[in-house]
DNA sequence: CGACCATCTGTAACTAAGTTATGTCTATAA
DNA sequence: TTATAGACATAACTTAGTTACAGATGGTCG
């Protein structure tokens, strides 16, 4: 049941937005009643953390491959490609789309986990270690990705949308471009 | 009136946040009734949208003197001061903070134009006309800031607060870097 | 000057959303 | 076999966005 009733709450969210997030809407679909949530959540607060936890699980299940081959500017389209995929959900996780809920310690914690990941392959990625810092260089990387993410989702991209891939992979390559002065290595 | 509804409004995001927002909180701080902000804004969308134009008004009185002055860092330095000085206020913009609130036309328009003095200041800085495509290179400045900035505000960013200074001012920096690939003079 | 109309404003009610109290049922353990 | 803990539904409570309705106000035209 408190798998039925997760699988629901994304598919609202993939379906009709965060704003159609409620309660009832998610039971309605799970075919079970409003209880459920409290039972298996402690309500709509825990569910909406299990949404952002599910989120990282899946966005690390995309990314860590391109990690262990050692490619960051796939990882980085990758990353895109996932937002893109699920919009709503990456504006649960990064946005606060849904108000009153902050995550909580633990599941702060687990976004933590993501981006040690981008620190380590960054890390595996630099030629001459103490050149750069990796968790310096990670969130710039993390930052800038994310900044041109944010802005295309909530549509404050640029007027000619047809010129995001091209942005997208001109920042991209520009966060990555560490090589010639912090010894950063790009494949 | 009007002016009072949307001053209680800023009010009650600044000091309770977006999740306080609520059409009675607002009322009853103003010192009226609901119908208020249904006469005057057509309902809480359109006060939001207002929150929404006035927070861009507010932004541009911050950067464009530093646009003026041509001193990008500086710049922004500013954007992240607003940010952080008016946090609620800007997720409302850039983060979806209401649900169910998407900006207008005129709204998007109203952005877009904030993002055109960027442009301009871009194309004022470039001391090799033809060199780099400022369009180009405001968008990767402002997507840049502006990653850097949601992280922080979400609370995503390092563990380590304290190093957030350092860290928004290396990419900043290494953002403003153009010059040596693509001619955009650094003050 | 007075009647009229548009606009503003408050009261109260409606619908929907998050939450909780209460009772039933099932399964497991003593 | 009985007792208890957990899952689940029903129904109600509180709060939020919205609207219907009525009174009040202020400017305009005959």
């Amino acid at each position: 049941m408190r798998r039925t009733l997760l699988e629901a709450a994304l598919s609202v969210l993939q379906h009709d937005g965060a704003a159609a997030l409620t309660v009832r809407n998610i039971t309605d679909r799970a075919g079970c009643s409003t209880t459920g949530i409290y039972t298996h959540f402690g309500g709509k607060h825990g569910l909406v953390e299990a949404i952002f936890l599910d989120g990282f699980e899946s966005f690390d299940e995309s990314l860590t491959p391109h990690y262990h081959s050692g490619d960051l500017a796939e990882a980085g389209r990758a990353y895109r490609r996932w937002a893109l995929a699920n919009p709503t959900h990456y504006l649960v996780m990064f946005g606060r789309a849904v108000p009153d809920f902050e995550p909580s310690e633990r599941a702060a914690q687990r976004a933590a986990v993501s981006f040690q990941f981008l620190v380590d392959a960054v890390a595996d990625a630099t030629t001459v270690p103490g050149d750069i810092d990796p968790p310096a260089a990670a969130y710039h990387l993390y930052a800038t990705v994310h900044g041109y993410v944010m802005l295309e989702l909530v549509g404050m991209g640029p007027a000619d949308t047809g010129s995001l891939d091209e942005l997208y992979e001109n920042g991209l390559t520009r966060a990555l471009r560490h090589r010639a002065e912090v010894g950063l290595e790009l494949p």
